[in-house]
DNA sequence: GTCTATATTATGATAGAC
DNA sequence: GTCTATCATAATATAGAC
């Protein structure tokens, strides 16, 4: 009884990961109104009734996805910002920029799923800011303070500019992969150019890299 | 009879106008998918059928819209290039960012079309770089090997790089306005807004501005 | 050129058998 | 939990009067 308990929910929350999995990348290559809910029951391979009774409708399958993306991130920067007092607040700051590119190179869905709502007004946008996206401006505005006092970062600059240069400097090119492979031939999901990216974006912020071991 | 038609033609493509502009709109908040030629209609005050008529499809409509949001970035751009021999050159590039981030400030709708288009693999993409994107790459590289040679930014870099960084730099916090307005208050649309971001994307590129005279 | 009415297709959601 | 059949609506596009 009890295995067959477990067996049923086994199979039934890897649908439901198949569903979210799907849903991610529809909702994050059409947008929310553009994803079908059709569509993403076809790629998870379940019949559309499985979507309404796992998730209740389109609205919530989205939130949960979003749910899925920024917890991710949320979680890679924690990680980063646990060191509690680091020796080379520089390079703490180049661990970051550098693991923030590597993270939406990895994810270029979670680039897209924000793109799409963080532009429109409304309880979705709503929702994804005040649920996800203050919680981490928050933590990242006394980090590049600091960085600005230390005369990391140029002064006189709300932290508010750097966030979104970031943002924009290190996601658009995944963001927009597709365009960039026919515009140059160059794939940015290949590791070489991630990499190529991460330094130019670390360069700019915070300079040529203070050279200790080669990478 | 000429002093007719010429108010028929006017008024013709008065509503084109009219329709071009609702289009520009509609597309940049919703997509292509997201969009809807009802919204359309209504926004330009003119019924549906008339969207058939002037411009035959939901995707001609579209191409028009492009064609007039990327024809405008084009030109400003050629402007500045305009100059064969510029005195400064880090302060023509400086010239060019500064520019650029002000293109994108006034139409944050040109942000969003490149956006959600650029993201997607398909014929639209593949008719929008071809027609668009790569010219104007095609035009900035030259700059950006110029500008590794004389040692403004960093070598060992492809320009492809920079030519994204720049991209997202400039443009994901007006593409991100309404995220923008409820995550920290500030209006991305406000002139001091605009002239601190386009000072921040400017210094992280070039460097503290050469001081002349004060802006 | 403009507008109304309609054909055709698709979409989100639901009902009910298994 | 899973699946099929279906409803009600909203979408693009078109036909045809003015």
């Amino acid at each position: 009884m009890a295995t067959a308990r477990a067996a049923t929910i086994e199979a039934g929350t890897d649908t439901q990961e198949r569903i979210l999995q799907a849903a991610l990348a529809a909702f994050s290559e059409n947008g929310f109104e553009g994803a079908k809910t059709r569509e993403i029951a076809a790629r998870a391979g379940v019949p559309l009734g499985l979507l309404q009774y796992h998730f209740g409708g389109k609205l919530e399958l989205w939130r949960a996805a979003v749910d899925r993306s920024l917890g991710e991130l949320r979680a890679g920067l924690d990680a980063i910002l646990a060191d509690p007092q680091p020796a080379d607040e520089r390079e703490q700051l180049r661990l970051l920029i550098r693991g923030h590119v590597h993270f939406v190179a990895r994810n270029p869905s979670f680039v897209r799923l924000m793109h799409d709502e963080g532009k429109r007004r409304g309880p979705r946008m709503r929702w994804m800011v005040d649920r996800h996206v203050k919680p981490l401006y928050d933590a990242l505005v006394p980090l590049i303070e600091r960085a600005q006092r230390k005369g990391f970062l140029p002064t006189g600059i709300a932290p508010l500019h750097f966030v979104y240069i970031l943002a924009g400097a290190a996601g658009v090119i995944f963001h927009q992969a597709e365009e960039c492979k026919r515009l140059s031939g160059a794939n940015p999901a290949d590791p070489a150019v991630v990499d190529a990216h991460a330094r130019a974006v670390e360069h700019l912020f915070l300079g040529p890299p203070t050279k200790e071991k080669p990478r």
